[in-house]
DNA sequence: TTGACGGCCATCAATTTGCGAGGCACAATA
DNA sequence: TATTGTGCCTCGCAAATTGATGGCCGTCAA
């Protein structure tokens, strides 16, 4: 997957993905690469800068919690401001694929 | 329209409307202007350069045409292996769309 | 007990891309 | 003549991703 479309699409990934409940890094990485069978693989340096800055506007936050076996974890969960931006996001991502496909041509 | 989201597209729209026959820079930008409804503006600074890299990688060609009144336009045609890049682009534009779509949900 | 491996956090330099601004030149119109 | 529109292009900046790197901690096998 070239790497040059993906560059704006990572807080709608990561507030979309948080939508369903709070997450942590590793297991973001993780799930992605699950649930894309493999073909998008999130870079750690993609990822935490991407989540720390979500965070400092608030529209994620996050929290450390102690896992039985003694260790931490950094969770982060969406906040009222990141659903309202979310729903914003998707409405523009909608647009920006409509764009797109009215050049390309619909899909073969 | 968020700038971040368009970043990959740019070649990926280039070909696809130089698919339609020859086209000069400055048409360029007014014909994704005007389909568009003026949502999306390429700019200059965003559209030679990306041009000359289309070039330099032989996926286009270009010439310059004289005019009636004598001056002079830059033309670009799109080449055999860029009719097969754009091909290649488009799969992997759709494969990305359902990506994200797997995440952000189906359309509103 | 040591070492490899996987889980888990994170930063940094370099690269790439697009943007905004600007420059240059010429034609048509006012 | 002055202004607008056509038409090409480059430069420096900002922002994002990558790849590399680093650290810490458990566990499981040798």
């Amino acid at each position: 997957m070239d790497r040059e479309l993906l560059k704006g699409s990572t807080p709608l990934l990561l507030l979309s993905l948080l939508c369903e409940g709070p997450m942590y890094g590793y297991q973001i990485i993780e799930t992605v690469r699950q649930r894309t069978g493999g073909t998008y693989t999130l870079k750690e340096g993609a990822l935490y800068p991407a989540l720390h800055k979500l965070e400092a506007t608030e529209f994620i936050a996050s929290y450390w919690e102690t896992q039985e076996n003694g260790r931490e974890r950094r969770y982060y969960a969406i906040q009222p401001a990141g659903q309202a931006f979310l729903t914003a996001k998707k409405k523009e991502w909608n647009q920006f694929v409509d764009m797109v496909q009215a050049f390309v041509g619909p899909r073969a």
